[in-house]
DNA sequence: CCGTATCCAAACCGATACTG
DNA sequence: CAGTATCGGTTTGGATACGG
């Protein structure tokens, strides 16, 4: 009794894969590896300044991080807090929106770790 | 009153981020536009042969359809099933486990949808 | 119809150096 | 500390052609 909370989005997913530019391009920004990373980061701890998130999001490169934080601000999902002090100081938070998608990702995420036996098994089984 | 429905998996969450590799590289494969858009297109409708999939997900091109099927196909998402007449006629369909991946899916595509108008609004106050 | 291989352009991404 | 800029290797991904 889960699905259907919502609406008659069916129909609105399937545009996701077809013509509607815009939904298409803010899809194609969110599904990558490293923004969804950073968005995990974030919901689990709240608020972290750079150089934390660059510690948090292990393997992400100083220059990727902020490329996918402009891009994740741009969209409205985080928020950037500049303190005015030497040195500087910048606090990235999840907005609304950010705190919603963050749901989603959990579900991912958890996915991963339940299936990653039947996954391993797979691969093997496939062959490489 | 969503959360925790689970696990204490908050803790497996964070280990994604950090030095878990099998986990992390199941999660890069799977976290990236096409195959997301590839598992939405079979949930939806169930099962597909090639070139129904090839008009399904628009935009995609053949290689990156293949490739995408093929790293699915591994991953244990996705069951193809070849019907050996003339012509050829191959069929995808989810597993389990894709199936379950679906739902979450669902829920990204459903937020963008929701989120569309913030976004577009954000965008424009960001100023690009 | 389905899949592979090749070629080539575009993008990605890390390393490094430099600014406030 | 946080951020930008540049460079160069690697990877991605589209177009095309060909094979079962």
């Amino acid at each position: 009794m889960v699905s259907k909370q919502f609406t008659g989005s069916e129909a609105e997913r399937a545009d996701l894969r077809r013509a509607d530019s815009l939904a298409r391009e803010i899809f194609s920004d969110i599904a990558n590896k490293w923004a969804l990373l950073i968005i995990e980061a974030l919901g689990e701890r709240g608020t972290l300044r750079f150089a934390e998130l660059h510690r948090e999001v292990q393997g992400i490169s100083h220059k990727m991080l902020t490329q996918n934080l402009r891009m994740l601000e741009r969209n409205g999902l985080v928020e950037r807090c500049v303190h005015p002090t030497v040195p500087p100081r910048v606090e990235y938070t999840l907005t609304e929106p950010g705190l919603a998608l963050r749901a989603t990702v959990d579900g991912m995420c958890d996915w991963t770790h339940r299936h990653i036996d039947h996954i391993e098994a797979s691969r093997t089984r496939f062959g490489s």
